[in-house]
DNA sequence: TAAAATAGAGCATTATAGTGCACTTTGATG
DNA sequence: CATCAAAGTGCACTATAATGCTCTATTTTA
C-alpha cells in the first residue's frame, strides 16, 4: 500500500527517506514486507505520502 | 481512541491484555499516551476491539 | 550491452518497544 | 475510613525495530 502510493507519486525510496526522515534501510525493509513499523514511523511516511491513518469501527453484522 | 473504544465496550485493560495477547504494561503505557506501538501490537488491539486500521488518501484542497 | 539508478538483503550496532514485578494513585463501595 | 478494583508509574531486562554500510539484483537508459 505504502509502496504503491510511493510509486504512484513517482518518488524513490531514497527521496521518501529524506522527506520523511525515516532511514532508507527501514523503508526498504518495510516495503519488502519485512517490517513491523512503529506507529511513529508509519505516520512519518503516510504524512509525506499524503495518506491518512484512520481507525474505524468495524461494522459487524449484528451492528444493525 | 483505543482507550475510548475499550471503555465503551466495558473491558478492563487487564481483560484486553488477555484477549489481545498484548502485555498489560504495554497497554497501560499506550493508553496513557506514552506509547509508540508497533503496527503489529496496534493491530492486535484493534482486532479485539472491533476496530479497523485503514489508510486513505488525504484529500487535499488542490485535489479539486 | 555497459553504465547508472533503484531496490533488496546480510551484518553489526544502537535505540527503543514490550514486558513483568512491585508500588502508588484514584475511584467506587461497604 | 478501610477495602478493593482498575489504572498509572519506576526499574530492569529482553526482544526487536531502526539504521548505516556494503554488496547484489533488478530495472532503466544511453
Amino acid at each position: 500500500m505504502i509502496k504503491a502510493r510511493r510509486e504512484s507519486l513517482q518518488v524513490t525510496q531514497e527521496a521518501l527517506a529524506e522527506l520523511s526522515s525515516v532511514g532508507l534501510r527501514t523503508i526498504k525493509q518495510f516495503e519488502s514486507g519485512k517490517g513491523n513499523p512503529t506507529l511513529h514511523n508509519l505516520q512519518k511516511l503516510t504524512d509525506v505520502l499524503g495518506l491518512e491513518i484512520t481507525l474505524k469501527v468495524k461494522s459487524r453484522s449484528d451492528n444493525r
